[in-house]
DNA sequence: AAACGTTGCAACCGCTTTTTC
DNA sequence: AGAAAAAGCGGTTGCAACGTT
């Protein structure tokens, strides 16, 4: 189908609207391969994601962007560049077409003559911006942490052990075998904003204080870190939440 | 009223990344 | 492990609507 002559191009019409609704709704998101076939659209797949996203799905805002929204896409972008898919995760209703149409038309040029204002007075120097990026974790060949010792058979003993170690441990130490459980699951988890929750990620990070662990078999470097993780974190946040929100308010 | 310029938005294109086999 | 297919992304274009001369 996709790269035939005979696939539409152009602007959709309403019963194109219709087909592609009712097929979404009927199927779900995801297998645009598909989509075309089962809607009985001659289109190509991305023309269908393309069209759903940015315009059929229900929960798009129309009209203006708010100077709420215009502020944080304005950090946003000083934070991300032109990665626009994650600045519309971060404004609820925005597709990303919208942000970029945005930025494009209105700000751009607000930023434009900002820059000739600029121009007319001494330059200011500006410093250079932090930004915090994943980095790959090396573990030495004996590691624990890539021994069976530390891979669990069953993925509902990390729950078990989030529930059962923590609170309960009158100790508050990690030594324990109900939190080497815990340590066995928390990187499953860490990273995972909808799955996990924030009290999790705390217990199976740190310690009854919010203190990261420190584990002698983890590498130098990270063992080095020492955060209090209970100072930054709020209720139903993540970690890749404050990574984000460190940067972006402190510019 | 007509010609021309500008704007805003939807859609396309090509490339990269991720997933599947 | 590698190839192919699918999904995702950002840059760019096309065009209708609107404003100006």
């Amino acid at each position: 189908m996709e790269g035939s002559l005979l696939v539409r191009k152009g602007a959709w019409g309403k019963v194109e609207d219709d087909l592609l609704r009712a097929c979404v709704q009927q199927y779900g998101e995801g297998k645009w391969h598909l989509v075309p076939a089962r809607a009985g659209l001659n289109r190509c797949r991305k023309s269908c994601r393309l069209r759903w996203l940015n315009y059929l799905k229900p929960n798009i805002k129309r009209g203006g962007f708010t100077e709420d929204e215009i502020d944080m896409m304005t950090r946003l972008h000083r934070l991300l560049g032109n990665r626009w898919s994650l600045i519309a995760g971060r404004l609820p209703g925005r597709t990303p077409n919208d942000v970029k149409n945005y930025w494009n038309t209105y700000i751009r040029r607000r930023v434009s003559s900002h820059k000739e204002d600029i121009n007319a007075k001494p330059k200011e120097i500006v410093k250079p911006h932090l930004v915090i990026k994943p980095q790959p974790l090396t573990f030495s060949r004996t590691s624990p942490w890539l021994t069976k010792r530390f891979i669990s058979e069953d993925q509902s003993k990390a729950k078990e052990c989030s529930i059962q170690a923590h609170g309960q441990n009158d100790k508050g130490d990690n030594t324990d075998n109900k939190c080497n459980n815990c340590r066995d699951h928390w990187w499953e988890t860490v990273m995972d904003d909808k799955g996990g929750n924030a009290e999790n990620d705390k217990c199976c990070l740190g310690d009854k204080d919010g203190k990261l662990m420190k584990d002698p078999n983890w590498n130098e470097e990270l063992s080095s870190l020492t955060i209090d993780a209970g100072d930054f974190l709020i209720e139903d946040q993540c970690w890749s939440d404050f990574l984000l929100d460190v940067n972006l308010w402190d510019s």
